[in-house]
DNA sequence: ATTTGTGCAAAGAGTTTGCAACCAT
DNA sequence: ATGGTTGCAAACTCTTTGCACAAAT
């Protein structure tokens, strides 16, 4: 089900892009689940702590080409910067914590009626959307009650 | 019904913000129904075409004081650039030409029906959101028929 | 062997900040 | 009068680019 360095490794092949030592310690920080979405500069610290510091033209040369190669997708949210997580067959939107940032993915998508509203009442034609709830997560609305007391 | 510099003047005055004439020159942008969202260097730009132009340094920094005084608000779309529009009390989202950048403004919303499901299956309180479809306006449709004749 | 990728350094965008002069209240 | 605001210049952050060397196919 979910998806593999190995998956990843084939998907390079096939598009002829090279599997160099820096493509792998990059696109391995998003198969962890708690990174599925990540940062230029949160790469760059990651890859710090592990090993090796990867050079930031590397990083977003990287990001770029695989980005190109419909590996990973860019989004981004409220603070301006880039984000890129894997793409995935599984279509999903967001919920982003406003004191953590952490992100947790929710299947419900309310795209279709929408969709059929827009065709009806606009000219225009939909392609893609972006749908995101900022709010708190459980972790941090735990902590904020445990503060009170 | 359509907000009018006077209404805006009056909320400068209630948050004791100064009404200069670069903020004048800066909000009356907005006004222009064409203008809804607008970025930092459309909004230099567009000044530079009209009369005085106006420092980057003020625009950046008039943009963050009537983004904190809750006169405007930043949205950042794919392109990662900060956009700005009005806060207005009537709810929308918005339509997004991926060849023209245009905006149009929909009424409809989804979030009631997402709310009650990530309320129901998550333990996020959602706070929230943003909702944009990107896609293609009715005139760059029609220039792209017309080129095929 | 050839082509593509990498690191480094320098350059480029967009944005922020310190400071003296200016302007709205 | 005075405290907030502006313009200018310099600094800063994030990102891109040119080039010589290194690595993958």
């Amino acid at each position: 089900m979910n998806m593999t360095w190995e998956d990843l490794k084939n998907q390079l092949k096939k598009k002829c892009i090279k599997v160099t030592r820096q493509r792998e310690q990059l696109l391995r920080l998003f198969l962890s689940p708690e990174q599925h979405l990540l940062t230029a500069a949160q790469i760059h610290q990651a890859l710090q702590l592990t090993d090796q510091n990867m050079n930031p033209s590397t990083i977003y040369r990287n990001l770029e080409t695989l980005d190109e190669a419909g590996i990973i997708r860019q989004i981004s949210l409220n603070d301006g910067l880039a984000r890129y997580e894997l793409v995935t067959d599984h279509h999903h939107h967001h919920l982003i914590c406003l004191q953590c940032n952490r992100m947790q993915v929710v299947d419900v998508c309310p795209f279709e009626e929408i969709n059929r509203f827009v065709k009806q009442h606009t000219n225009f034609l939909p392609v893609e959307h972006r749908f995101e709830i900022y709010g708190y997560c459980s972790e941090c609305r735990q902590n904020e009650e445990e503060g009170k007391k």
